[in-house]
DNA sequence: CTTTCCTGTCTTGTATGCAAGATAGCCAGA
DNA sequence: TCTGGCTATCTTGCATACAAGACAGGAAAG
């Protein structure tokens, strides 16, 4: 039995909700989120709604337009590039420094791969979304370090948000093989190698997005009248997605 | 001119005054955060205070005993275990992903080792302490990604609260001695060579804690009880920190 | 038809008030 | 002296009230 009234939830539930309903690609980006519509939602005050919002900006997932509204982030290209560099350093960064991959981890990561397969199977998006993102939160997880897989899930939660933006087609079944490639290594215990597979294919995602279409709707207006471009954090010192061959091929593992 | 009060300031400031406050090692873990008594001090209400509380909780940087009130955090041994290595995972990281020291990086780094050893000579420890911290914060900043600034910032301050609950001594020479190391592999284009410093030199100074003393007072009480440990990240899976061999030579660069 | 201005409505920003738990200190009783 | 309990006070938790900016829509002027 299910209460239409989502009241009498614990104190974190806005916060969860909606960053799982990013997570499964259930809200898109430059969704508007109301203060009063949540309250009333969630059984609660504006008061509480507000705490959660602050919290959810500072994890970079919401961001607020003084006095029109909440919204959820609709990352820039500059942007969703600082994404990827930041989960190629700290992915790969985090593979280089495993040593062994326990049974529980190997068990854990296979029944993840086979979710994946089936979701493939399914056709189902949303979920195959979902799934796409966990496995390196679940790569995070094995190391146990709490630290680490809490900035995964949000920097996730924004790719997401990214794809959601400047994916045209979503190659799952690259994405899976790329997923593949990576347990592998890790089985062999070559997490060296593991750590190189997880940049390639963070660059094979990266570079399947198209960064030129979306960015915002002004930017031709805007650097036609030479204004500065909005927030660029440059990246120019570091490594660029490198050109690697990308293969169609849908190898089941 | 300066006001007694500080009000008039912009948004974020008590935010930033605290994270500050704490990278200077002014603030000492376990400070007691009243909301009140920030609300006069800042000259606003208890809500703005409290936003700022939200956010640095999110941070990791405060938390809160129900109904008692805010504080800043005292990582535990696990913790702070967790912290250091997820600082070796995105600071080695961040260097391997680099490709080029610019000018104005080199130039950067070169006077900020330079207020190191000036702060060393000038024996002024505070001055000393946010130095160490902040010379990983340039590092990051060279990325030019704000993201993993921002990440590395608030670990930083994270690892001052840490060493001012477990650091016995302040081995200032070491540190300014690791830094120099990683400078110059860094200048020589070895960045895989500073990545392997880097790792090296948080090794040091994690091995230059004391994990043992002050956890909390009631780790004994609690063993002997066979209470479960308060939160425990596990860390087995990563890597420990190696056996390095510490040398205490000041060496000047 | 276009432009300008005005006003009503909706949004967040901020302060404040009250509820309720936590704590310290005191007092009484053993 | 020690123990138990009561109360005064301080803390945060949460809701609400009001302020003030943003915006849409319509009316009036050109």
């Amino acid at each position: 039995m299910q209460d239409s009234q989502t009241s009498e939830t614990t104190q974190k539930t806005i916060e969860e909700t909606i960053v799982s309903g990013i997570l499964s690609a259930k809200i898109r980006p430059g969704t508007r989120l109301s203060e009063n519509q949540l309250a009333t939602l969630f059984g609660v005050s504006r008061t509480r709604v507000r705490e959660a919002m602050m919290r959810l900006e500072t994890r970079g997932i919401v961001h607020v337009s003084p006095r029109r509204g909440w919204f959820v982030v609709e990352p820039s290209a500059e942007e969703a590039i600082a994404v990827y560099e930041a989960r190629r350093v700290i992915e790969a960064g985090l593979l280089r420094s495993m040593r062994v991959l326990t049974d529980e981890g190997r068990k854990a990561l296979d029944a993840h791969l086979n979710e994946e397969k089936t979701a493939m199977a399914a056709g189902d998006r949303q979920r195959l979304t979902y799934l796409m993102g966990d496995f390196h939160i679940r790569i995070a997880e094995l190391s146990g370090n709490a630290i680490i897989v809490d900035i995964l899930r949000d920097l996730t939660a924004r790719t997401i948000l990214i794809s959601m933006l400047y994916q045209s087609e979503f190659h799952a079944a690259q994405s899976h093989d790329g997923h593949c490639r990576i347990f592998e290594a890790m089985q062999a215990g070559d997490f060296v190698r593991a750590a190189e597979l997880s940049v390639d294919h963070l660059d094979e995602v990266e570079m399947g997005l198209d960064l030129t279409t979306r960015p915002d709707p002004l930017s031709e207006l805007r650097s036609s009248l030479s204004l500065p471009p909005k927030t660029v954090p440059s990246v120019s010192q570091l490594s660029d997605p490198k050109n690697h061959n990308i293969k169609g091929a849908i190898k089941t593992c």
